[in-house]
DNA sequence: TTGTAAGCGTTATCAC
DNA sequence: GTGATAACGCTTACAA
């Protein structure tokens, strides 16, 4: 390893050969161009014994290529979400792109200020999972023509690329499963209310419910957001209650640990005393005090599926066209967490 | 919101005015050069209604600034490294950074490519966790220039900024704990064998032995990574032997897991059977069908110091000479995992 | 088979 | 108070 070389300039002074030349050797357009073989190999080697590397930033101001996607998530540290940014920063990086991370933190403004941080950055494209309950700031980001998927909370009714679970039908599946352990007052710990995953599962919760032929009690339909404290919250709520459900089916991994801290702190066992099935199933599901009854969701494909939707879009004009619907299945894992009643 | 601009120079057009008078205005530089204040509110007033974003890559180009940082993680579904990397995006941002986010997947050889591709991009500065077993790249990276903190698995023989946890102190707070419950076959499932924090976490272990006049049996230290998979295997292989251990010590949160699965396979129990005491608290660690005994570690402070250290070698010519090395308290957290023998 | 020069969108230097 | 212009490092017509 020699001197360090900087430039294509520099590259070019110590092989006295033109810039334009060795730009073409190192963009694999030797024969096109029909540059000589020895120069070729001179220019190859040159590159690695000076240790220069092209400078991205140049490049894409020329080319309108920056080769980097972005990526906007509202908590990183929710390891549904890191599976998910996991598999997009594999899948992009497998063809060719880098990620802009960024963690909106469940804040709709921050998430507002990160697309025009991305746009700044001049990504040829974005992976967003919203906060999911407002999308004015998504669409006009669209319409301007950056090639976007949503991943997660999508906003069906309106004409933006999408990929998320069936919600809905999981949500059915938890709630018939525990309908069919005999269980009629059931609790439904939400998520972000006007989010989509959480009114689609809630969906599914009232349809499981009609389906058998159960009226629905609304109250019991509780909580705010996708968070720990949530879960923790509610339960203790739903708990201070005359007559407390006999399960609970909790919207989100994180949800589901609130209840179990606040179960165990009221000195009640999972599942004598109350039943519990949760969205997203995690390493430690099968390994909690109670093995966790769960309706796992495909996240590495959704990551995978993102990325590849996108680049199609960024690729190719014509299927800028096209708006993707995607809709992944869900999976009931049946575990411990559920008493069969009555 | 009107028609769109892509450029200043659009913006200048459209005022009537000069880029440059433009560009100082959205530089913040009006009151330096005595820009008028009708023409200051024009401007300003302009870019937001034309919708005017300035491009960063341009801008980096002319001024060698990018606002851009470098992160490398090992594995960013681990949910250790998930909280570091969340923490070091939200100071990097506070400060006016974006993140491109890599994850190398423990690959020794990935993770070189991740730095030449870092470089590429122009970043200002890279925190890195790396695999942890060798340096050639990154102390190379380092030299040429650029500011660079490792995180985590650091290697304190070189002259390379780290920030890591007290490893040492909490391998032996963890085995001392063991030893005052009874314990003296105590295996230790380790990660990556010449990684610093299993070097460091398996030198308390054999500290904590010699403190207390006991003499340590070798095989006893098995394993070879981080994973979940690790610490199912070590945990099958060790239960073969005639004599089992009565104790073990996981060096991560995943290796942990791991354990848990293989013991809840064989229909044993913890601690009943065998005690198990933990690296890295979890959101779940109170919640697992024995609620563990773990070793917490500083992870937001450790990102955000990352940074905020980072960011000092970027903007401070003169503290670069320094090679900060921190190291931050772990903490014991007692559950119900290990059980009093004897 | 190789080279010259313009231009990508900014900012800094110098001039008025 | 404001404006021309060169330069950042690269790619690509257009020449030769």
């Amino acid at each position: 390893m020699k001197k360090e070389v900087n430039d294509i300039r520099g590259l070019a002074e110590v092989l006295g050969l033109s810039i334009t030349t060795v730009s073409r050797v190192l963009n694999g357009k030797s024969i096109r161009y029909r540059i000589s073989a020895t120069t070729q190999q001179r220019v190859v080697q040159a590159a690695k014994e000076y240790n220069y590397k092209p400078n991205k930033l140049a490049r894409g101001l020329k080319l309108s290529k920056t080769d980097t996607l972005g990526l906007i998530i509202p908590d990183i540290s929710n390891p549904f979400f890191a599976d998910i940014a996991q598999s997009i920063e594999k899948e992009a990086r497998s063809k060719g792109y880098s990620l802009i991370l960024c963690d909106s933190r469940e804040d709709h403004l921050v998430e507002k200020e990160l697309i025009e941080l991305l746009i700044s950055h001049k990504v040829e494209g974005i992976i967003i999972a919203p906060m999911g309950t407002d999308y004015k700031h998504i669409i006009q980001t669209y319409d301007s023509g950056m090639p976007l998927v949503v991943v997660d909370r999508c906003f069906p009714e309106i004409g933006l690329p999408f990929i998320t679970s069936d919600n809905y039908q999981g949500g059915i599946d938890a709630v018939n499963y525990l309908i069919s352990m005999g269980h009629r007052k059931i609790a439904c710990i939400q998520g972000i209310p006007k989010s989509r995953p959480t009114v689609e599962r809630v969906r599914g919760y009232n349809e499981a419910f009609r389906n058998n032929g159960i009226p629905v009690d609304d109250s019991l339909i509780v909580g705010n957001d996708y968070s720990t404290e949530n879960g923790y919250k509610q339960t203790r709520i739903l708990f201070s209650m005359e007559d407390p459900p006999t399960a609970i089916f909790a919207l989100s991994n994180l949800i589901g640990l609130g209840v179990i801290k606040a179960i165990d702190e009221m000195g009640l066992k999972i599942p004598d005393n109350i039943s519990l099935i949760s969205f997203d199933e995690q390493p430690y599901s099968a390994f909690l005090g109670t093995p966790m009854t769960t309706i796992d969701q495909k996240k590495s494909e959704m990551g995978q599926l993102a990325v590849d939707i996108l680049l199609k879009y960024i690729t190719n004009k014509e299927y800028r066209k096209k708006v993707v619907h995607m809709t992944l299945k869900t999976n009931l894992i049946v575990r411990d967490s559920v008493k069969k009643i009555n």
